[in-house]
DNA sequence: CTGTTAACGTA
DNA sequence: CGTACGTTAACAGG
């Protein structure tokens, strides 16, 4: 990473005018003066880069100012001028447009994601203080121009870059046009010679050419017939575009007839493409010297871009060391790796009292899991490395001790520390931040919270991750590198937490993180290392009857078309469906027609084809088969599944699943709930409890809208949907049907999705008026609810951020898009956000409440699973009373809403047993 | 070998 | 044109 070391001050001899004291111009050197037609080079660079991959948190696109800026500094350090200078268009009328309208029509519409990047390139050229320039009237290629002349007749060297090929005009033995070929980084530069082997005409007789050739990008149609050889046949026969015109009679063949059919055009086209030289502008160019930047002025802008990398190259070209953080040197601290308890007091007993410190935790696989084997402590000016494979007992014990203590500390991944500790037999105390959790809670929508990218984005401070498990073989040599490795990243997470701390502060997000995340983190961590016990039997049946039954729908699908074709390839079955036997066609996809579970449902119900019931045979077998094998190969040696909980990935607050997934395990259907009964409880175990909360997000929302009708239903205890569909169709509840229940059921639950009418007709197969005045009707009735939502979309806009009820933030700057769809799906997202967010907050409170209970009434029984709204439990013998009332209380008191918290609980032998 | 798409499982 | 996820096979590109 960098540090605070500068380097030395470059040389700086002014040996123009007007160079300041910062410009590097070597004594005695040519000047040498890149003059770089802005908008032509802004749009190169907004093509030649996905917009989509370049944009702020507040929504601006910056892939033409990113990609225009990475090209100017390329361009400064492969040819090093003296003087810069950037010349744009205005869009204003030019003398050009005036004189035919044309000029330049026909051009496409400026893409919507380019509206606001010149001012923003301006601006960095402004912090890099290089001057540009437009004038009312006229065009950046006469600016071009006029420049590159003053140049010349200066005796310097000259670099014009342009898009535009009429700048091949100014070409001399001192002006050289850098002329894009595709891309940003592809910029051969044209001389003289290069234009006669492109256009067999000297620069001097190129405007004669295109007048001739046309200009299809400036609108300028040629003479039809005519191409670049036939004009430069002309001209190398008539000197110039002047010798043609009074020889234009003896001209002979069908060629001469079109030029004189289209001599105006020709004319008119020289005149256009003409470039004036002789501007007054407000530009010297003695004032286009380069300069030192505005250190300051970037650092801010830069920081508004969020341009990381391109701050550093900057930097770097410009000979200057990046501004550390704040100014303070970041100097990753020497570390002594300790042999012996005294010498691990000693460092312990050298911090200040309450000082924070580092920890990092060196592990590595052990089986399934991972194993700590050396332990960095890192504070701000030292560190200390604790090698757990030497360390005798002494040092274990001491080292034990103040890993559990109270002692403040940071840790990066907190919940995998512990995990590796404990492996170990060690514990982790006084934990005060995770930065993979602080992170998060500051910025939730985030992809990955890495300690290298967090330190990139927040603290600006590059460094190469060393790869904390890469040392699969631990030959002894490698253990410094490693053990430097983890004193760098603790010395990094140290950074990054002081950094973090106002802001959470600030955020209102500092309890979140140490009352509600942080001990997650070590109720997940537990969680994860027990697992679940599986039925190695009922595992094995159910691979062989799903492997059965996709084989059967697959014999029979063939059969019914008659040849073979693979199922699990939508393009072939694409080709069968639509092509070979001409069903009607379906939902159009990105890749032609879908073949998506409802889109067959309905072909078959159309059309009655054998093939396509046994397709989704196939499909529904297939898919269950894949899962059981997914969970047989994540068995461990113990037997069990040890799913990892991801606490930082679902920007709701929500937890997530992985490796394997055990939150998307079937449930709806007969056959895949044959999968949670390989789910058992563990020998000596009493039996497995499910507990979950009864309707979580219809609660939440009559809580949060405080709507009067939503919150009588739940008081009194009342089936919601019954409820609701008395009052919304105006009927006894008793007379509400099935239907009408669920039409009631379907829109309440998409109301907090952020359902259109449009979505809700489709859900219902109603038309889209029939869905309006279900919703218009349920908003009559329920008018807390409309105006709740209404309430909510309006706040995060202003707020530029949604909250659930802990206060925990997701920040939608899309809202304030000019692109409809992303801002109308910011909308919804502000919509569910707090409902989805504050369940998730609601679940989490509870799961520590019920940890906290099973330890006070030290209780064997213990959590195994989280599924969003459902909790699963293994009961030790005994203690299912007991468990039972606490699971529920706890549950049931983790939040105090305006409606009564139900939770349901089953029990059983396995999860499905204890499903109800 | 990598990334993307379609599909589908859960809440 | 209803949110939040993770996993898989097929496919396309390098």
């Amino acid at each position: 990473m960098s540090d605070s070391a500068k380097t030395a001050p470059q040389t700086t001899v002014a040996t123009t005018p007007n160079a300041g004291p910062d410009s590097g111009i070597p004594d005695g050197q040519t000047p040498r003066m890149l003059v770089i037609d802005g908008h032509s080079m802004a749009f190169r660079a907004f093509y030649a880069l996905p917009p989509e991959n370049f944009a702020t948190d507040t929504g601006q696109h910056t892939n033409a100012v990113h990609g225009f800026t990475s090209m100017l500094l390329t361009m400064i350090r492969q040819q090093r001028p003296t003087h810069v200078v950037v010349a744009f268009d205005l869009d204003t009328p030019t003398f050009r447009s005036l004189e035919y309208t044309e000029y330049k029509g026909g051009r496409n519409k400026t893409p919507e994601e380019f509206y606001g990047q010149i001012d923003l390139i301006i601006k960095v050229m402004e912090a890099m203080r290089i001057p540009t320039i437009s004038v009312d009237g006229f065009e950046a290629d006469d600016i071009i121009a006029t420049l590159s002349t003053q140049g010349e007749a200066a005796g310097w060297d000259v670099l014009v870059v342009s898009g535009d090929r009429d700048a091949f005009q100014l070409i001399t033995d001192k002006v050289l046009v850098l002329y894009p070929k595709k891309g940003i980084s592809d910029i051969p530069p044209m001389d003289a010679e290069a234009v006669e082997t492109k256009y067999f005409v000297p620069p001097n007789r190129y405007s004669d050419l295109a007048a001739l050739v046309g200009e299809t990008a400036d609108n300028l149609p040629g003479v039809p017939g005519v191409g670049p050889k036939t004009a430069a046949k002309w001209l190398k026969q008539y000197g110039s575009l002047d010798g043609i015109m009074e020889n234009i009679d003896s001209i002979g063949g069908k060629v001469g007839e079109s030029l004189r059919a289209h001599v105006d055009d020709v004319v008119r086209n020289r005149r256009l493409n003409h470039l004036l030289r002789d501007m007054e502008l407000p530009v010297a160019i003695n004032d286009t010297v380069l300069q030192a930047p505005d250190r300051e002025a970037v650092e801010e802008l830069f920081d508004a871009l969020q341009f990381n990398t391109l701050r550093k190259r900057l930097f770097d070209l410009f000979g200057e060391e990046e501004a550390a953080d704040d100014g303070e040197g970041h100097e990753v601290p020497a570390h002594q790796v300790v042999s012996d308890a005294a010498a691990l007091g000693a460092w312990l007993g050298a911090g200040a009292n309450g000082e924070l410190a580092a920890v990092d935790v060196l592990s590595e696989k052990a089986g399934l899991a991972h194993e700590a084997v050396a332990v960095a402590l890192v504070r701000k000016e030292s560190a200390v490395v604790v090698d757990l494979g030497t360390a005798d007992a002494e040092l274990e014990t001491a080292l034990a001790a103040w890993l559990s203590s109270d002692a403040p500390k940071v840790v990066h991944e907190y919940k995998e520390a512990l995990k590796a500790l404990s492996v170990r037999g060690l514990d982790l105390g006084g934990v005060v931040d995770d930065t993979s959790l602080s992170g998060y809670l500051i910025q939730p929508d985030r992809r990955s919270y890495e300690l290298p990218e967090l330190s990139q984005v927040h603290l600006k401070v590059t460094f190469e991750a060393g790869g904390k498990d890469s040392g699969q073989l631990d030959l002894g040599l490698e253990g410094d590198s490693r053990f430097a490795d983890a004193v760098q990243r603790g010395y990094v997470a140290l950074l990054l937490s002081e950094h973090f701390a106002p802001m959470l502060a600030e955020r209102g997000a500092d309890g979140l993180l140490t009352g509600l995340e942080l001990p997650l983190a070590a109720v997940l961590a537990q969680m994860e290392l027990t697992g679940i016990d599986i039925s190695q039997e009922r595992l094995a049946t159910l691979l062989s009857d799903f492997t059965a039954a996709m084989n059967a729908a697959q014999e029979a699908a063939f059969a019914a078309i008659g040849h073979e074709v693979n199922l699990g390839s939508p393009k072939q079955l694409q080709e069968v469906l639509f092509e070979e036997l001409g069903l009607p066609k379906t939902k159009k996809i990105k890749t032609g027609y879908t073949t998506d579970a409802a889109s067959l449902k309905a072909l078959l119900e159309k059309t009655g084809h054998e093939f396509l019931a046994q397709l989704m045979a196939h499909r529904e077998a297939s898919k269950l088969k894949q899962m059981v094998e997914t969970l047989k190969k994540s068995v461990a040696d113990d037997g069990r599944i040890h799913t990892t909980y991801a606490q930082n990935v679902a920007a709701t607050g929500r937890l997530s699943s992985n490796n394997p997934n055990l939150q998307n395990i079937p449930v709806r259907t007969e056959e895949g709930r044959r999968v949670r009964d390989i789910f058992v409880v563990s020998e000596g175990y009493e039996c497995l409890l499910a507990a979950d909360y009864s309707q979580i997000e219809m609660r939440i929302m009559a809580h949060l809208s405080g709507d009067a009708g939503l919150i009588q239903a739940y008081a009194e205890g009342e089936d919601l949907h019954r409820y609701v569909g008395s009052h919304v169709f105006g009927v006894a509840p008793e007379d509400v049907t099935s239907a009408m229940r669920s039409k009631v059921k379907a829109m309440s639950y998409g109301l907090a999705y952020g359902l259109t009418s449009f979505g809700l007709s489709k859900q219902l197969e109603i038309s889209v008026d029939e869905a309006r005045t279900l919703v218009k009707d349920y908003f009559d009735r329920f008018g807390g609810v409309r105006d709740y939502l209404r309430g909510v979309v309006e706040q995060a806009r202003i707020d530029g951020y949604t909250s659930t009820i802990e206060g925990r933030r997701r920040y939608l700057p899309d809202l304030a898009s000019t692109d409809r769809q992303l801002r109308e799906l910011a909308e919804r997202v502000a919509l569910n956000s707090p409902i989805q967010g504050s369940a998730a907050d609601i679940i989490k409170r509870a799961m520590l409440g019920v940890d906290a209970q099973l330890k006070a009434k030290e209780l064997n029984s213990r959590m195994l699973l989280q599924v969003h709204d459902e909790l699963i439990l293994e009961i030790w013998p005994g203690e299912l009373d007991a468990v039972k009332a606490l699971v529920i209380e706890q549950m049931g008191a983790a939040a105090q809403l305006q409606v009564p918290l139900e939770v349901q609980v089953g029990v059983g032998a396995s999860w499905n047993d204890a499903g109800h």
